[in-house]
DNA sequence: CGAAACGTTGAACTGGGTCAAGCTGTGTGG
DNA sequence: CCACACAGCTTGACCCAGTTCAACGTTTCG
């Protein structure tokens, strides 16, 4: 996914900046100058309404690359969920960029239709199932994507997870709970640590 | 948005296909040869589980492009709502397509990335909005994209309305009845034509 | 004209939200 | 080092918005 070694006119290729836990990348209404990939770390991109009621549209962890726009600001905002390092690249890249760099276009847009199918799946999430199914799909994305087995830290807290799968903090601390007395996870560690010991039935509770 | 005119190398660029309401475009599982743009009529995209809930996640208008896929097999059903004209192209020309076609491809990108944001603001619609917000918004967009002004025809019906909307058909019923009630709209032809009576007051029910 | 599909309305139920309290670990300052 | 404060998580009780189930009206089409 990193843009072809030595090629010219890459402006600012993979510049690495830091963020510490809770600070912003960019908020909503800012002008795009960039889009970012993550090297380490998790980072939240989400929405608001005037009344605080907010939807986090995705976690982007190692690797995932963010912040297409095309327009001149951003839609939503990106903070940094823990303590997280990107690679940015400057956005005049976009524009043009299919002539430039057609081998970089290619993975661009092979990112933003993976972005797109993600945004799908999360949309049936969002609309029609159910709590149960809900959690049981996030714990195995996530699961899936951190690549650390069935033993994993939830990098994000409880609102965080409520606010991307449409839920309340407390709905998401009882339908975990009430996994752990089913026998399919166990929550270790405050909860943040997460063990999946019955795969199977997670897998079972989705389409 | 139409692809350079006389370009070599854009196989079946713009071919035309016509399909009946209720016919299907293509569907999940099938080898995914084509994109599409909507000439005339109206398409919905969406994706099934297994006991038939259903998530529509978006509706193409005239001018929409969709059917974007980078794997080889789509990854959710269209099919057309009412009599629908659409241009067909193969998908062969994406990849390699920056480097054959820039400019297309720039036209590409930037069908997709509104395709990103739509989906943004549609997870923040069906993960923390009301029936009667998330009815507004719906709404005040589908006029916006038909271009008729204040009064026009739904192409969809209330099933359709509401496996977009992550509501039951009962609800949308009964919250355009309310609307209407309200004095917001008014329903006409059964209920399929609809005048926007208080636009400002729909556009408060948003963010 | 009859049947079937779509839409509306009503009544009752319930899942998940809301509100509130308690719990747990962590960090801070005396 | 301990006491305290605070933030995050869990748990309980209550309640209501929206679903479910059912009946009825309306339009369309064969």
């Amino acid at each position: 996914m990193a843009p072809p070694a030595g090629t010219r006119d890459m402006p600012a290729a993979g510049e690495r900046r830091t963020f510490a836990a809770g600070d912003e990348l960019f908020a909503e209404g800012q002008p795009a100058d960039f889009f970012y990939k993550v090297v380490s770390g998790t980072v939240r991109t989400s929405k608001l309404l005037s009344d605080a009621r907010r939807q986090i549209d995705s976690f982007h962890l190692q690797g995932d690359i963010f912040g297409f726009e095309s327009t001149s600001d951003y839609s939503f905002t990106a903070e940094a969920v823990e303590d997280t390092t990107v690679a940015v690249f400057r956005r005049s890249c976009f524009r043009g960029l299919a002539h430039d760099q057609p081998a970089f276009a290619d993975q661009l847009m092979s990112a933003m239709v993976a972005s797109l199918r993600r945004a799908r799946d999360h949309m049936l999430l969002l609309g029609r199932k159910t709590p149960h199914e809900k959690i049981a799909m996030f714990l195995l994305d996530i699961a899936g994507r951190l690549q650390k087995g069935d033993r994993f830290d939830l990098p994000m807290r409880r609102t965080d997870i409520a606010d991307h799968l449409g839920l309340t903090k407390e709905t998401v601390s009882r339908t975990l709970t009430q996994m752990e007395r089913d026998g399919l996870i166990k929550l270790e560690a405050i909860g943040r640590t997460i063990f999946l010991s019955d795969k199977a039935s997670l897998r079972r509770l989705n389409a």
